[in-house]
DNA sequence: GTGATGATTAAACAATTGCTTAAGTAAGCA
DNA sequence: TGCTTACTTAAGCAATTGTTTAATCATCAC
C-alpha cells in the first residue's frame, strides 16, 4: 500500500487540515473492527427476508423457498451461512428440517433499519 | 425460476408443514423490501469505518485515506457511494474537500451492531 | 499563463458472491 | 431391499464488488 505524502507535523495534507489528533481517531476504528460481518449478512435481501420470516415462526426449507420464490438449493445455501454465524438453528422432524431464529438480537438491527427508512430517506 | 411441488391445500411439502397461512407471511416480506440496501453499504468494512470517523468530526479525503491506510482513489470511490446514498455531505474549502455525516441516524445502526457483538456472539 | 496539490473519474483487473444443475445424504414407507 | 421425499453439498458459471493505475479536473501560488 502506497503511503501518502506526510507533512512534518504528522498531518497528511501539505495545506491546513483539521486533523490534529488523527491518532486518537485511529484508535476509535478498533471499535468497529469486524462489525461489518453482521452487516454483510443482512446486505443480501434474501437473507434479511429469511431472518424476518423466522422472526415470526419456525419454517421448513421448502416453505421458505416457496415464500421467497427461490430454488431449494439457493435457500439451503443461505441457511448454511446463517447457521454458521449462529443466527439460526434447526431441528429435524422426520424428513422435514425446521429452521428458527437462534439470535433474536438481530431483529433489533432490522427494526432499526426500518426506522431509518421511515424517516423518509 | 422452477416452481416447487405444491400440495392441494397450497402447502408446499407433501407431508405436514406448519405453514398454514404462508400468504400472511408473504405480505410481511414487503416490510423488509429494499432494506438491505443500507446493510449493503455497511457491509463493507471501509465504509463503516468512514462513517464512524465522520460521526466524530468532519475530515478531508486525504485524512480519511491516511487513517484507513488506503489509496486516495479507493476512499474517494467509497465517499462517492455514501454521497449518492445521502449518508455524507461535503463542502469545498480551497483545494480541500471536507466530508461529514449527512445522516446521523446511521450511527444508531452501528451502535446496535456494537451491542450485538457485546452480547458475546 | 505554468506548475503543484487535493480530489475525482475511467478503465482494467482480481476477488468475491449468489445462483444453477447435478449428484449425494437422510428419513419414511412399500 | 428399493423408491420417494426433503434437504444438502459440490462444481461451474455469471454478475457484482473493490482496488489499482493512469488520466483528468479544480483550486491555489507563482
Amino acid at each position: 500500500m502506497e503511503r501518502n505524502h506526510t507533512g512534518p507535523n504528522g498531518d497528511i495534507c501539505d495545506s491546513f487540515c483539521p486533523s490534529h489528533d488523527t491518532a486518537g481517531l485511529k484508535d476509535k476504528l478498533l471499535e468497529v473492527a469486524g462489525l461489518s460481518e453482521i452487516f454483510k449478512v443482512l446486505g443480501d435481501e434474501t437473507r434479511t427476508k429469511i431472518l424476518y420470516l423466522l422472526a415470526h415462526r419456525e419454517l421448513c426449507v421448502c416453505d421458505i423457498a416457496d415464500l421467497l420464490d427461490m430454488s431449494l438449493p439457493a435457500v439451503s445455501h443461505h441457511l448454511r451461512l446463517l447457521k454458521a454465524m449462529r443466527l439460526v438453528k434447526y431441528r429435524r422432524e422426520g424428513k422435514v428440517v425446521y429452521y428458527s431464529l437462534d439470535d433474536h438480537h438481530i431483529v433489533n438491527l432490522i427494526r432499526e433499519a426500518q426506522e431509518h427508512f421511515a424517516e423518509g430517506r
